[in-house]
DNA sequence: AAACACGGATTACAGATGTAGTCGAAAGAG
DNA sequence: CTCTTTCGACTACATCTGTAATCCGTGTTT
């Protein structure tokens, strides 16, 4: 029952997932050339993110530490998921496939994949 | 350079993609199982995508026609680029190890999966 | 004709989101 | 000890979304 993550939530995420815990300066910095952000901006989704009880923080002398609780694992998990059951009604096949014709893959791409998919059966 | 479509919008283009074009009304009744919405708010979902040029619709006696403007499979390449750029680089390979390893393909769908990708280097 | 029903257009309104600005306490500078 | 900078907390505000309700004109029914 975690909460959706947000797009701009979800850059401050990717920070936090790279290196934490940080300061929420530090996290302005870090997001900052990507979005061109005031470092207000980022205090506010940070705020968002601890209501939501997506990120902790520890108090470290007069400023707070910021830090993941949700694995990055699991949200690119769930997201996926998402991708997968409303366009793709929930195969993973059909979504393979639809990459794949649209998206030219490589013949790299293509024995990586296989390779991988070898690896699975073991 | 087509406006995004809304997790409420896409339940209605699912049911235009099935078939169109559609008035609002049948619209409202192919959608409302799922969904438990009102005419109106059908109605309003049909004028927001309208207004944002993802549907067109045609006159019929005293009331419109809808009928999508965006294919599926275009809409459908967009949103799963997207994921893949968001989450996985924008590579396919790491997107279907990830979906291999956490969602536990049965044997099947990797059959299925490696055939599809014999098929593709011809 | 009067009352009603159906369809689109307009309006509503709360919550989420993107993007800050301001305020007050505390720490550092001089 | 005063002035300034730095933080976090609180406030702001336009837009997008979900979800309708209401208004208006025109057919439909009695």
């Amino acid at each position: 029952m975690t909460e959706r993550i947000s797009d701009a939530e979800h850059a401050v995420m990717e920070v936090l997932w790279e290196r934490s815990p940080l300061s929420a300066q530090e996290v302005a910095e870090r997001v900052a050339p990507e979005r061109d952000w005031s470092a207000n901006t980022v205090k506010t989704l940070l705020g968002r993110l601890l209501a939501k009880n997506i990120i902790a923080h520890e108090e470290e002398g007069r400023r707070y530490l910021y830090r993941p609780l949700v694995q990055r694992g699991d949200y690119v998990a769930g997201e996926s998921r998402r991708l997968m059951d409303r366009l793709f009604g929930g195969k993973l096949t059909p979504l393979v496939a639809h990459l794949a014709e649209r998206d030219a893959l490589t013949d790299q791409d293509i024995s990586e994949i296989e390779a991988l998919l070898k690896d699975l059966k073991q």
